[in-house]
DNA sequence: GCCTGCATGTAAACGGTTACATGATTCG
DNA sequence: CGAATCATGTAACCGTTTACATGCAGGC
């Protein structure tokens, strides 16, 4: 029996480059923006990650640099090679993981700690999901505006949607879980 | 200026197993079915880990082997000092950090594939939620009967309802997503 | 006595972030 | 000219999972 073909093929991050590149080229440090800026709030690509993949999806042939230009930046491009490769991807089911949350393991030991931690903690998630509603609002704008035209907006439509049900969900969990606290220790706490 | 004294301290399963141990001595076996039943929708860790924080810990008398007893397996108590850690741990402001969400990538670029790619992938997202949602349900009715004495069950509700309330904003979230690609692809997909 | 499952443990591989190195360009 | 910033790139480290190794207990 020949050598047993590895079945992983997990390689996420090469396949979430190949899905930016399918939006126009981009050098390194468009990546590294295109990631933290638009698809942020569900999937970050460091440096250290981007550019060994753009060195071995290039020798695959799956991208392509540009031809040069006098810009300090050397964007590549998809080749349809790297197309097909990232559409096969897309078609697999996607792998559903359990995401580790901190502050629901801080919580779930609170009783170690005094009463007023879990407060606290819980007012960082509300502060951290207010931000993240307001920029899902500008975003929102955006792909009403300048890019309500493009073949794709319904699906970043879409993402963008998951991302605002979610934080609105939370920040109503934070008043619930705050009401059974206050209740649970007696009263408003004073701090 | 001597020796810039490392500012990391991560090392966030060490925490998850001191906490785990203060509801009572448990082996590193114990300790993998506390994670994967009782707090498994927010935390996990692997044998892998489990071991040799078990090691380290006893070493830095964090945690102390139990008396020896006749059964198999060894358990671990958590020692004053390892309370107090924990604590000191519990109070410092959790790290919001922002997961990364494969089947949001996926749907995300989902362009590229054929459409009933992305109704296919929102049907996984579905069976999850409504599975966890069902797990959910029999956790809360152990919450109000056999444990509703316990003096942290308020803080284990509290982590429970977060889930629950995530879970039905992704229901929600998988419904008017397929409503809006059924408009944008026009008519209902036949498969 | 042998097989299956329980329980502990370790080694290797992996995916990812962080920190650092380097040069080029722009601006004060 | 010097400083700050842009852009590419690499090396080290870290946390985690996976796979494997081992031995013991209980049941056929």
């Amino acid at each position: 029996m020949p050598d047993q073909p590895r079945v992983r093929e997990l390689n996420r991050s090469r396949y979430a480059v190949l899905g930016a590149l399918t939006l126009g080229p981009k050098s390194g440090y468009d990546l590294r923006q295109f990631f933290s800026r638009s698809v942020g709030f569900f999937w970050s690509e460091s440096f250290g990650q981007i550019y060994p993949i753009l060195r071995t999806l290039s020798a695959e042939g799956l991208i392509e640099a540009e031809p040069a230009t006098n810009e300090r930046r050397r964007p590549y491009r998809i080749t349809e090679a790297g197309r097909a490769a990232l559409k096969q991807w897309l078609e697999q089911p996607p792998v559903m993981e359990v995401g580790r949350i901190e502050v629901l393991l801080k919580l779930f030991f609170a009783g170690e700690a005094s009463p007023a931690v879990a407060f606290d903690h819980l007012q960082v998630v509300r502060n951290e999901h207010m931000q993240r509603l307001e920029r899902y609002a500008q975003v929102a704008d955006r792909l009403d505006t300048e890019l309500a035209d493009h073949a794709q907006v319904v699906y970043w439509r879409l993402t963008l949607d998951y991302g605002r049900r979610t934080s609105e969900a939370l920040l109503a969990w934070c008043d619930a879980a705050e009401a059974a606290l206050r209740e649970a220790t007696g009263g408003p706490v004073l701090r």
